[in-house]
DNA sequence: ATATGTGCAAATCCTTTGCACGTGC
DNA sequence: GCACGTGCAAAGGATTTGCACATAT
């Protein structure tokens, strides 16, 4: 799904739920957009701020939830105090590798989770409505050298 | 393992990485090994109370860590604002399914999930460490009458 | 004896919320 | 017009931390 089709998404989502297209929610959905990586709550304030001055820490805590729901975002809980954000690409098949040292997150598609998910709950006889997977690992620049480049803590 | 064994191995745990065995950490071992359920951080200093009552907050933070590193417990994290833990029985080949609704976690032994691991993370070249599977969905109650006989919220 | 551990309370961090004003529809 | 959205700053909740005192080794 390209950019242009998201933000339209983004727009018919908002006006379904009888919610509205305001400036700060389109500079936000913009912002976010523009992100390669992973980002925070705090990082996206702060390019959506550059698109559009007005925008506030309230409103990116309020819009990020609406983005979730529909599907625009997907949210990565890896444990540290701050949650995660990416712009979906539409597959929700994905799992998170997280490097023990440098704290770098990859994600790669994982197709085989749906059906470990329901393997998983059909011994409890519940319905699966989402997995999430989570490893952490060395990576590589870590197990030859016994640290990572792109380390921050 | 049993409760004995695992106090014997956490009391080991402390002398060898030259920590103190202190009367407020064996209450908390008890009180964690106490539980049946997952429990919170208040959950325990509550119960770690009731066995000495000199146990502080910040103790019980302070050795949760302990405990979890020496693998006694296991720390679940579902995406609420506080982490639970789980007094730890040995497999570490766990996935948590939770209900939407009522927010129960049934812990279900996952043997297979180490294979998954291994097969998501050699795609990248990483060398995993540990793996957490957690599975969102609708248990039997929520299905059969839309809510759940547990629900809290 | 002394390095660790402890309780307390204050501090931190991320996130949420109440309220008065602003603005899409 | 008016319901919904917004910014601000204060509140919230879980966890962490500085410090002076206590204690295991």
């Amino acid at each position: 799904m390209s950019v242009e089709a998201a933000r339209a998404k983004f727009q018919s989502y908002l006006s379904e739920k009888g919610l509205r297209v305001t400036s700060q929610r389109l500079a936000i959905f913009d912002a976010a957009f523009a992100q390669k990586e992973h980002f925070t709550a705090e990082d996206l304030l702060e390019h959506a701020r550059k698109i559009d001055d007005s925008v506030s820490r309230a409103t990116v805590y309020r819009t990020l939830p609406i983005m979730t729901e529909s599907a625009l975002l997907r949210e990565v809980d890896i444990g540290r105090g701050e949650k995660l954000y990416l712009a979906s690409t539409g597959s929700t098949q994905v799992a998170q590798v997280v490097c023990v040292d440098c704290d770098r997150i990859f994600e790669i598609s994982a197709p085989f989770m749906e059906w470990y998910g329901s393997t998983v709950s059909s011994k409890l006889g519940l319905k699966p409505v989402s997995q999430r997977l989570q490893v952490s690992a060395q990576c590589i620049a870590f197990r030859e050298r016994g640290s990572c480049p792109n380390r921050t803590r």
